[in-house]
DNA sequence: ATGCATGCAAATTATTTGCATTTTC
DNA sequence: GAAAATGCAAATAATTTGCATGCAT
């Protein structure tokens, strides 16, 4: 155990839900440890995730998003406007889970699934047109 | 209309349902014309992407993939194991995007929706334990 | 002829890796 | 003191951009 991989786990923690990028984490850390280095952040997340204590998602863009991995597993709601996250409990994609079983054989994974649209307000300033 | 452009959807239109790199594209489109440039494919790939001749997809890794935009809308399902990509017929999301709408007042967009697991061979290879 | 499209090279962004140098156990 | 972790700098990979030139209309 070593200062950086607890200072990455502290900043992980500090926010629980929140989806921060390999460089937020450093940027945090940095401001309670200067020294510390953009690799080995990057080599940290990689271990945790690979131990489960963190998950990874691809939110959409390029940047790989980390969180602190949870009990209760969840998906992700990304609304292509202002690019917030919503969390959708895996339960409610049971049902979609068992018909693509069902019709493709196909075992969608415990991992994130990332789903794109409109949130609430977007779609409301929108006049609830179109996505 | 140029002679690019025209080997760029040429080349898209040769594989229909394949999902290709915009440097997969521009191999393919070398071979017969050598002087294209990356930048080119990827600029006639971002513009038939905004006339919405093209969809792009982010198939988990962090590259793009682009496909010829169908009539039909149709998701992802992309086995994390071998990477095989089957396409999930939109009118199988339907109940999960109305209870997503009722829950949490989120519209699921028409965009493609990338969905891992394993698919069936994988899944049997497996004895259909984890994934 | 005018302007958009292309080629080229260089910049960017996110991430990874080799290697010498600390740390931790 | 051995093994593993870190820092640094350079390498990669995917994509974007500025600019001079060339082709389409």
């Amino acid at each position: 155990m070593t200062p950086q991989r607890e200072l990455v786990m502290e900043t992980l923690a500090a926010n629980p839900g929140h989806h921060a990028t390999a460089d937020e984490v450093w940027q945090v850390v940095q401001a309670r440890y200067t020294a510390i280095n953009r690799s080995t952040v990057y080599r940290i997340l990689e271990l945790l995730t690979r131990h489960g204590l963190v998950t990874q998602s691809r939110l959409g863009s390029s940047v790989v998003h980390y969180e602190l991995a949870h009990d209760h597993a969840h998906h992700h709601l990304v609304c292509v406007r202002c690019r917030r996250v919503v969390q959708l409990p895996a339960a409610d994609v049971s049902t979609l889970r068992k018909r693509i079983f069902e019709r493709h054989g196909f075992r969608l994974g415990a991992g994130d699934l990332t789903l794109e649209g409109l949130c609430v307000d977007c779609a409301a300033a929108d006049g609830g047109r179109r996505v």
